[in-house]
DNA sequence: TCTATGTATCGACCGTTGTCAATACATCTG
DNA sequence: CAGATGTATTGACAACGGTCGATACATAGA
């Protein structure tokens, strides 16, 4: 059972619209893309979501990703959390293990947020 | 005389080719990639961007901005700094005032980088 | 129930960052 | 040249963020 992220403090939804170049931003939105902006914002996060992305089923625990990002586990935890609370990433628990899934409607929306 | 940036620290085409979702990254690409994201993981720089984009010929000077997004002239000047230094906009000085303009190769990029 | 194992949390350290006031720099205009 | 004006830099301060070791929590298995 799936027990996700306690808050998951943004969602994709909330920020679907907004476009970072088509015209002036009011302070919650710009707020709700930096907030998820910023979680990318850290080399190693963005190591951990394309080693997560390279995995075959697409989702990895954080015991696969400690050993390649070089970076000790509760840190590695640390930076999990910040990419389920961005809403980049969802968290499922599966015995002993956390999974971890790339969330495409959120990267879809940042994406979206950049085009020009 | 345009002077530019001194140091355009990062250019579109660095980063042109490397995705989040398209396999592992190695570290320098990830660092490349997070040095811009981090240039948008804040309110005032996403808000600043957006103001520049609102603009009717798509540039701003500083004095178009400081009031808008509610900060000191030194702040704005400070944001705009780093973000030159991402290569998501260009300075070009005319006259007293200090024009800049987005650059769109760096946002596709990035949205390029997002895409799932 | 006890143990092993995978993950999260805590506490601490320290470098980074956002902010402003004061000031320096640059450029136009008399 | 002197003053005005737009921008950048400096210095200071508080808050934040990345990192680790130690430890607590959770789950599976004997």
């Amino acid at each position: 059972m799936p027990t996700s992220a306690a808050l998951p403090v943004l969602d994709a939804a909330a920020a679907c619209c907004s476009t970072v170049t088509g015209g002036e931003l009011d302070a919650g939105e710009a707020s709700r893309l930096a907030r998820m902006f910023k979680a990318l914002g850290d080399p190693a996060r963005v190591r951990l979501l394309s080693l997560i992305a390279a995995q075959p089923d697409r989702e990895a625990c954080i015991c696969d990703l400690t050993e390649p990002v070089g970076l000790s586990q509760p840190t590695v935890s640390h930076h999990m959390k910040q990419l389920v609370d961005a809403g980049l990433v969802v968290r499922e628990q599966r015995g002993r293990w956390a999974f971890y899934r790339l969330v495409e409607d959120t990267l879809t929306a940042l994406s979206a947020a950049l085009k020009p």
